[in-house]
DNA sequence: AAGTGGTCTAGACCACGAA
DNA sequence: TCGTGGTCTAGACCACTTA
């Protein structure tokens, strides 16, 4: 039984009643003051729960003004470590995975370095292929210590969204992540397995999840551009 | 004269000592407490300057721990409204900017929309190619209403940097962005201005920058994917 | 057990937008 | 002018890591 704070609440409460349809786009939601008194807790509390909404991309936030809900259908989940399969079913696509294989390797020097172990230990490597209503969209590997995962190479057949299943099986909550991202023409076998011309343009990326700080997967995925498109909060400005 | 929060103070005080090597990477920053202390403010505030540091990969959080520097140079700037010039030169090219160019366009659908104005509205279109250590990296288009930047275009040739400008002659201070990223392979057009094969792999970027919750400007943006990557960082997990 | 960051409160004053 | 969100304080208690 894990401790949830309180602006997860709120956050989760407000997320639904926009959802919802409670609060329609362009409507404003209750003043930070009211929504104080509203769920008994204190204005920092509120403007924490309300930070998440605005890097989701659910309500935009003007000073003298108010708090709006806007569009949210297209540009949701952004910031936050979510699976492809995960980003792809909120969008509505029905999804299958293929080919999942899981086996044991070696850790490249790479890989070794951003999960901060040892280059040569052995790691587990899952693999597998993302049906979007049918059609291939991407592939994905993921790389782990094989003591955070026990077990998992022979329970491939159970998984159908990894970040889901780490924690609903081995109890670890990811809490943060960081993502490279490019683009890469298809070579001779990423057009076979994504069932594209050579050359099409492909979306790469390359992610290190954490828990409490700590690396707990590196995953590597590689998206069909034509079918998809990452969204992405910006907060402030540095110069 | 604007007036500058203390947490921003404090923010670019402690980038200050990590850039340079005042704590090194792998050191530990001082605690928030001592941090209180030392910058006379509270610990909320402490906390805020750190949050951005967190968000542009400076330093690793650890509950119980401490808060550590990393490795910041392949992960600066991240999740913040910094143009492809700025980052590019904060890697260490050196930045020339081609072909610069101002007219005025009527608005079209989408770009209206982002920028919440009447359709074929006139509106001033910026473009130009970025040259990274004299190579062709990226195309950069601009929109933005007329009456947020007057005159601007009798001034190509003073823009080096389009948000600096901005900033520094028409007092527009960005505040935050939406991003939307996709990858295509170079037509013609674009193997030509960008020094590619056809077919190679480019980044889009489809950006509206906000000042207060307000529209400033709407961003395309079409990179070489063999010069640049983008580095984002990830909070919190949605299921 | 000691020390770190994580959450939370109840207030205060400031800056901006709209009427 | 008034009501909104933006910044800030000085405390408190909790959860995690390390020793």
């Amino acid at each position: 039984m894990s401790k949830i704070p309180r602006y997860m609440d709120v956050y989760t409460s407000l997320k639904a009643h926009i959802r919802s349809g409670d609060y329609e786009v362009g409507d404003f939601l209750p003043t930070e003051g009211d929504l104080e008194e509203k769920y008994n807790v204190s204005r920092t509390t509120i403007r924490k729960a309300v930070q998440s909404l605005i890097l989701e991309g659910y309500v935009n936030v003007q000073q003298g003004r108010g708090t709006q809900v806007i569009d949210f259908r297209s540009t949701q989940e952004l910031n936050c470590v979510t699976s492809i399969t995960e980003t792809l079913r909120n969008r509505g696509y029905e999804i299958e995975v293929k080919n999942i294989y899981i086996d044991v390797v070696k850790a490249k020097k790479t890989t070794a370095a951003r999960l901060e172990i040892p280059e040569n230990t052995d790691i587990y490597h899952v693999q597998r292929v993302i049906l979007a209503d049918g059609v291939p969209t991407a592939m994905v590997e993921n790389f782990m210590s094989m003591d955070k995962a026990k077990g998992i190479d022979q329970r491939a057949h159970e998984i159908s969204s990894f970040y889901n299943f780490l924690e609903a099986e081995y109890g670890h909550h990811i809490d943060s992540g960081k993502d490279i991202i490019s683009a890469k023409s298809a070579d001779f076998i990423e057009s076979q397995l994504l069932d594209t011309k050579q050359n099409a343009a492909l979306i790469t990326i390359r992610r290190v999840t954490y828990v409490n700080g700590k690396p707990l997967t590196y995953d590597k995925s590689t998206i069909r551009a034509d079918k998809y498109q990452l969204e992405l909060a910006l907060v402030g400005r540095r110069s």
